[in-house]
DNA sequence: GTCTATAGCTAGATAGAC
DNA sequence: GTCTATCTAGCTATAGAC
């Protein structure tokens, strides 16, 4: 849409950045300003307060997680339903820059939920969204499952996602180690509902 | 141990309260001294200063999440080991105070370990000891199933309880629809331990 | 649009009396 | 052990010049 290269997308970038370092919570707007090389009343200027910072921050992660998640390389050879689910789901463990960001910004913005109730409708329809679009990959392995086996399955892999995207960055869990469980959860999931299409 | 109605557990009591309130991250110490109802000082005395609060808070929180996922009422009949497992899962979805304040201040400790090298150790100690306790019951049920399978389910498990949890929490989940998907998990994992006993 | 300077407030921590 | 009073630092937000 706008220019990508304006000083407004290189604050947002800093933003996502001292996010991954410091947490929602822990953003400060000053920290924020020495990142993108700005004075903290041109922070002030763009987006208002503090509150504003964090709800263009939020949205900008959302839409670069979007086109991370979505587009591919258009050389690359298409990729089957099983591949297309595999990829959505495995794509959030990654150690570059850009989906530390995004993971630590979401972790966060669920974790802050729990306590700031203004985030949680914007929070529930993104989840809601998320769950939707796994569900259908789901039934696009698996087109005789019922419509209800394949929402569960779909809540169960982006929960367990989440969870093992925290353990991942809290320092619990390597991350070979919870690409090959989520992996794993997906092997599980569709064999179930592979096995038992006319269940629920 | 000590005189469980001194007045530092009073004291702990309402940090609890005021991290399920607040969070790890919003408790303010004023706040803490008003909900115990003593002074600042007081609590300054008892915990030298912030960390030492929350270190202290989150041993006696650990406590009690012990207490009540081990302890269980004498007269009751004895669970089986499938019964023992479930037990051991679903009790953290329970609304009552404690489960709620319990499980609020696990999913900060875990959100903040983030952020906070510190805490990473200690968290990661715990969870290496709770899934070995999963690890252990999921072997009751299956005796025969590989020990790398059931760690691996384990981890799954107890991975999927911290995300559905924090979805619970955070309003993106109602408490019945969680229990539900957890023990549908429990049923996947089982019932893949159960026919495939030779894998991994 | 962008900066420098600073007002104003909040919250962690301590001094000192009892 | 416990309180009242207060010191101090750090942070959000704004005023005003360029």
């Amino acid at each position: 849409m706008a220019d990508r290269s304006d000083r407004r997308t290189t604050m947002l970038e800093a933003a996502a950045r001292v996010i991954a370092r410091r947490g929602v919570r822990g953003l400060r707007v000053e920290e924020l300003a020495a990142e993108a090389g700005v004075s903290t009343a041109l922070i002030y200027y763009h987006f208002k307060n503090r509150q504003g910072i964090l709800r263009a921050t939020l949205d900008f992660i959302n839409d670069r997680a979007e086109s991370y998640t979505t587009s591919r390389d258009p050389d690359a050879p298409p990729l089957d339903a099983r591949g297309e689910l595999e990829q959505t789901l495995l794509l959030e463990f990654q150690d570059t820059a850009t989906v530390r960001e995004n993971s630590t910004a979401w972790g966060e913005l669920r974790a802050s939920a729990v306590f700031d109730p203004d985030l949680r409708e914007d929070l529930a329809r993104a989840t809601l969204v998320w769950d939707q679009e796994v569900a259908e990959l789901l039934g696009k392995v698996h087109p005789m499952a019922g419509a209800g086996a394949l929402a569960q399955a779909a809540e169960r892999l982006t929960a367990l996602l989440e969870g093992l995207s925290t353990r991942w960055l809290s320092g619990s869990l390597p991350l070979a180690h919870a690409r090959a469980l989520m992996s794993e959860a997906i092997d599980v999931e569709l064999s179930r509902l592979g096995g038992a299409v006319t269940r629920s």
